[in-house]
DNA sequence: TGCCAGGCTTCAC
DNA sequence: GTGAAGCATGGC
């Protein structure tokens, strides 16, 4: 086990912000995080500091690009505009949420489930799909050959078809070995084309699975909060290079104060 | 019970 | 290019 001191870094926050639907709470400041083929468990006894249960090495290559800890927040934060009331609010509650980088494959799968969906009913459709909280992520190959109806069983509804052409092509294209593309235009226009995902999930796509923070995913929160406080445009120009971290940050908000925590 | 959910495709216009 | 209907299904 290891014990790394850490900043800008809420492990129950993160597990809360609605990016990764896998993490299973152990304790308290404690999950389970099923990832790569394994099984992380990490706790965080005190906000500077984190525990992880595997090795330095590990760690190193592993989870910390997952857990996004190479990069700066305190200088996201900083660019914040100062006159941006709804946005310091946003920054204040979602303090300590990182945007995780997952697995390209795995947030296709996840996001392509979480179209006009919700978090509960998302979770439960991949933990069926992959077969239990730590059993490995279904592999693109499994969800090719899986049958409609088995997909459907996953309560994937309209969306099964969706999901088994996604999986075809991505082996056919051999994004297992890698993707490639040009920068963040060039790669939300190549989801795009796939019959199922539009503009949001192709942004989802991009930010968590590819890390690229130019995407600035648009659902129903962000739509509102938009229309709200920003006359329905954000100043994504002002934020280049970490847009995405904002609305990471501002999804987070929304939802704590409609539940009644924020 | 009815509205909604980290939306997309399809089809009018 | 914009707008509305239809979509599966369970959470709340």
């Amino acid at each position: 086990m290891i014990c790394e001191r850490v900043s800008f870094f809420d492990l129950d926050k993160i597990a809360q912000s609605g990016q990764c639907f896998r993490w299973v709470q152990t304790g308290e400041h404690a999950y389970a995080v099923p990832v790569f083929g394994r099984v992380l468990r990490l706790r965080q006894p005190a906000p500077g500091t984190v525990e992880a249960a595997c090795s330095r090495e590990e760690w190193e290559t592993l989870w910390k690009p997952y857990l996004d800890l190479d990069c700066d927040y305190g200088a996201y934060q900083a660019k914040v505009d100062k006159n941006d009331a709804y946005l310091k609010a946003a920054m204040t509650a979602a303090y300590g949420v990182r945007v995780l980088r997952q697995p390209l494959w795995e947030t296709m799968v996840s996001f392509i489930i979480s179209q006009n969906n919700n978090i509960p009913r998302i979770k439960k459709s991949i933990l069926t799909l992959c077969g239990g909280q730590e059993a490995a992520f279904i592999t693109p190959e499994a969800v090719a050959a899986a049958s409609l109806e088995t997909l459907r069983q996953a309560g994937l509804g309209y969306r099964a078809p969706y999901l088994h052409s996604a999986a075809l092509q991505y082996i056919k294209d051999g994004l297992d070995h890698g993707a490639d593309f040009s920068g963040y235009g060039e790669a939300k226009a190549y989801f795009q084309s796939y019959h199922g995902i539009g503009p949001k999930v192709a942004d989802c796509i991009c930010l968590y699975g590819l890390g690229l923070k130019d995407a600035f995913p648009m659902d129903t929160w962000v739509k509102r909060i938009l229309s709200r406080y920003y006359n329905g445009i954000f100043p994504l120009g002002r934020y280049e290079g970490f847009a995405g971290v904002l609305q990471q940050w501002m999804f987070y908000y929304e939802r704590e104060r409609d539940a009644g925590r924020a």
